[in-house]
DNA sequence: AGACAGGGGAGTG
DNA sequence: CACTCCCCTGTC
């Protein structure tokens, strides 16, 4: 169990911001599964209370460490992205394991947030261990290698996406996964797209979510929406002009603007 | 009830 | 680049 204070970090916000998959609300509390951990977290105003990981893995994973004045700085060009920095003030980008967020992605393409959740809670079950915190139960990620039964992969309901992650876990392991971080943004992200199921999408989201990569942007169907209303003058224009244009305006930290603009547009809906 | 789209990607032309 | 299909589920 551990307590920390905390500044500008909204828990809330960050959990449900669409960077993660796995965790549940009980009284009050974040039950939160992260590849093989499993915790309990709660934020009462300007701390947080946590029980099943130490200290110092809240910190590393919720990028309690970083200099968040900087990168907020860094990234807020103009009006609107101030607008929607300072209505999710707090929300940061989680360090995910590169393993599971990438299989996270590839479960997430054409599909949405509760279904993705249902995909991947199916696959912990299949061929995770089973965990419990309290009289929570759950099942750890499995370990690349470990999801190796495409009828199982079918059975999460996985649909289309089973043989992207069945082929995707017999070839992958985290020597591979962790050779990328040192490689450039655009050379990280040709050896992603390499996967079956793995496109500038997905590979984007590992970069940003679990490699460090913090000038990658995601483009999905929300930030284009945004981004073609608020710096295109409402024009269609392709996503890799989209990706190109949030790199070169918000610099090194495009992936927090991203960030920040996902929930604003997400939370303004589809107007 | 059946068509349709949903927080992409691959395979075509 | 534009287009279609991919599996599945909820929705109108």
């Amino acid at each position: 169990m551990g307590m920390i204070k905390v500044d500008d970090f909204d828990l809330q916000c960050t959990l449900e911001s669409g960077q993660i998959f796995r965790f549940r609300e009980i009284n009050g509390w974040y039950y939160v599964s992260a590849r093989d951990k499993l915790f309990k977290i709660r934020q009462l105003k300007n701390k947080i209370e946590f029980h099943g990981v130490d200290q110092k893995f809240i910190v590393y994973y919720f990028s309690l460490d970083e200099e968040h004045t900087k990168i907020l700085e860094e990234i807020n060009k103009d009006p609107f992205i101030n607008k929607a920095i300072m209505e999710h003030r707090g929300l940061r980008l989680i360090r995910q394991d590169p393993w599971e967020c990438l299989v996270a992605f590839i479960c997430s393409s054409a599909s949405n947030i509760p279904r993705i959740t249902s995909k991947l809670n199916s696959l912990s079950q299949f061929f995770g261990k089973k965990q419990r915190l309290d009289d929570y139960t759950n099942f750890a990620f499995p370990l690349p290698g470990k999801i190796n039964d495409y009828e199982k992969i079918k059975e999460a309901k996985t649909g289309f996406r089973a043989k992207y992650i069945f082929e995707t876990n017999n070839t992958i392991d985290y020597e591979r996964l962790n050779s990328l971080k040192t490689l450039p943004y655009q050379s990280a992200k040709d050896e992603l797209k390499k996967f079956n199921g793995v496109g500038d999408k997905v590979a984007d989201c590992t970069l940003l979510f679990s490699l460090g990569f913090y000038q990658a942007f995601p483009v999905d169907t929300w930030i284009k929406k945004i981004i073609q209303q608020r710096y295109f003058n409402n024009k269609t224009v392709p996503n890799k002009t989209i990706n190109n244009f949030g790199m070169d305006y918000f610099g090194r930290y495009a992936g927090y603007a991203q960030q920040f603009l996902f929930v604003f547009s997400r939370m303004n809906g589809n107007t």
